[in-house]
DNA sequence: TATTGTTATACTCTATAACTATA
DNA sequence: TATAGTTATAGAGTATAACAATA
């Protein structure tokens, strides 16, 4: 995993698929791939500018949003819905922030069904120290010319809302 | 998480790193958050798909390598390369495949420290009839427009490129 | 000694179902 | 009845370290 490999393996299966028939979707498949193995390659270097924080990603964008939140705070089904994660998911993540001190549960004033969460004065530092160095370490020098990044706002943002993310 | 959100998270996110000094690095973040929920939504799409054939997308992946390969065997380091997975994570796809009696072990005939991984006649066959299926119900209708593929297989071609996939 | 692969272990995230509490 | 959240449970992928077998 560590050598580069002699061909690249996504051009080599998009040929595979043309010589197999599908020369159709090979071209699509190929790009679908490669944004999978992108993620990949990405996901590695946010965790691993993070791990020094003591966070994980799923953590961290918890943290970012709330630090972006009126007041600091946000309902569970809000946080689950704006990260597009299911609730449990976010359960589990406030079960482990609130457990290091960086978040608290409150109960909502007026709705006793909902739950706030909250940012702690040391999550709240945490979320700033962690969102300076992912912008320095992994976006400042994401590998992307600028032209090509307004490309991938544009194809993955219309993507998104075909696919029902947004209206 | 069913019903589309009334605006778009990720441009919101966008706004709020700008309105904090950070617009110098606003849209590559974007266009990296873009990558990875697009991941997310095509990953779903794809294990949605695959489930009647009761395989993930990772063992998926590991029977069409096979299945492409010469004689319908490989190494078990050459699948981790060229999947560009953990080795880990090569044994234990196997061994759930193996005991699905879709792959088979055996030991290389020259290096007793290499074992192959063969596809059986069934692992074969649901290799061919998963990849009509997400050829037909994933790849063509991606979502993506043709001169779309073709900006995501060049920009994200050269950014898995530098980042050391390939040479 | 170096390489290949397995095992044990642990930690993510994710998802479903059952349950409690509140509206 | 409907909603919000938690709990229990399960399964996925990933990774490290220790180990066995082979070169």
């Amino acid at each position: 995993m560590a050598t580069p490999l002699p061909r690249d393996p996504i051009a080599d299966a998009r040929l595979n698929w043309e010589r197999h028939g599908w020369s159709e979707v090979a071209a699509p498949m190929a790009a679908i791939t490669a944004i999978m193995r992108t993620q990949q390659i990405l996901l590695a270097r946010i965790d691993g500018v993070l791990k020094p924080f003591g966070v994980t990603f799923a953590r961290y964008e918890l943290l970012a949003l709330l630090s972006f939140a009126h007041g600091g705070a946000l309902p569970m089904n809000k946080a689950s819905a704006l990260l597009q994660v299911h609730p449990t998911s976010v359960t589990n993540a406030v079960d482990r922030l609130q457990g290091v001190g960086l978040v608290i549960r409150s109960t909502h004033p007026t709705d006793g069904r909902t739950t706030l969460i909250e940012l702690t004065p040391e999550g709240r530092a945490l979320a700033g120290r962690a969102t300076a160095a992912l912008n320095v370490e992994v976006f400042a020098q994401s590998g992307f010319t600028e032209q090509e990044v307004d490309q991938l706002i544009r194809v993955l943002g219309s993507f998104r809302r075909d696919a029902g993310d947004f209206a």
